[in-house]
DNA sequence: TTAACTGATTGCAATATGCAACTTGTTGTG
DNA sequence: CACAACAAGTTGCATATTGCAATCAGTTAA
């Protein structure tokens, strides 16, 4: 943090996020709204251990990738969010994901919301940030919502593993 | 390597992917051209150690993102080369960058590329991708070559620091 | 024969990760 | 109030990875 390898744009960036947790963390705030310690503890497909998560988490509020609010409904529980520059995020991850299909052994209901992402283009993408605003920085709702639709389709293949093979 | 966290496609490349060093060796290779250990040891902006280029190159070789040829001029040099996979890294690594440039202090000249690739867009991420194909992988010849464009303007920021404010 | 160059490997200290247990404080229930 | 369940972490410890400098063995050119 405080002094860099080098003012490489692809460094820099490897620099903040280059680690096996951080965009994990990141994905599961954006992509499984999921907006507690508990919540991204115990939930989360990879098992991250509580340490690692303290520690990532203290990592990407101190970079501005995250804030960190109270939760009014208990005095001890912390509400994350993601900031602007996560949101920036979004076609990054996408990239990942489009990549990670075509490349790795991917499940096929953990990437069916990578395949649609990829196929709605960067309108879609720009329509899922708006959404993010909204939900995490307070801009006003949009339309309709990305993220809905992300789950239709995943609960879709869930429920219909059996006769999915043919595509 | 064995077995995997989850079958998420995010997760699947970060789990190759996911190290501050990996990437660096790929960016290496696709825009600056380094083909030998000894280049991407010594000319690296970051200043990679052997032992772990040694192993990152170890590891992009079998995960197939690099393949290794031995050079005829000397018995004992080997060239590495990019995959089809690592050649379909272009948009991610152009998305970091993108993202780099809007939120890590990047270099004027370290950057100038990355913010040529990313206002070229996709029709000039797959000329590049074409080119890098011919140059690793032994496909027809483009007929323009991004390379030298993104090197041009690398060396126009280099020597015109002094003017190159307004833009 | 010797020096320089090739792609590494080795030893060692520092740091990061993974796992389980523990801590501190909060909330809801009886 | 007492007490169990829950919240967000922290701590201790074993193992793995990183970073740095030195070293190594084979190749080439003088």
């Amino acid at each position: 943090m405080d002094q860099h390898r080098s003012g490489c744009p692809i460094n820099l960036t490897l620099e903040i996020l280059g680690d096996g947790w951080s965009l994990i963390v990141i994905r599961d705030v954006m992509f499984g709204n999921r907006r507690h310690f508990r919540e991204l503890l115990g939930q989360s497909e990879e098992g991250i251990a509580s340490n690692i998560l303290s520690a990532r988490l203290k990592r990407l509020l101190a970079e501005g990738l995250l804030v960190k609010h109270p939760d009014t409904t208990h005095r001890q529980k912390s509400i994350y969010s993601l900031t602007e520059a996560a949101i920036q995020l979004v076609p990054l991850l996408v990239q990942m994901g489009a990549w990670g299909r075509r490349h790795t052994p991917v499940s096929r209901e953990l990437s069916i919301r990578a395949q649609l992402l990829e196929e709605g283009g960067p309108q879609m993408w720009a329509d899922f940030m708006d959404e993010l605003r909204h939900i995490h920085l307070g801009a006003p709702a949009p339309e309709k919502s990305v993220l809905a639709e992300l789950q239709d389709a995943y609960l879709r293949v869930v429920a219909g593993q059996a006769d999915a093979g043919t595509t």
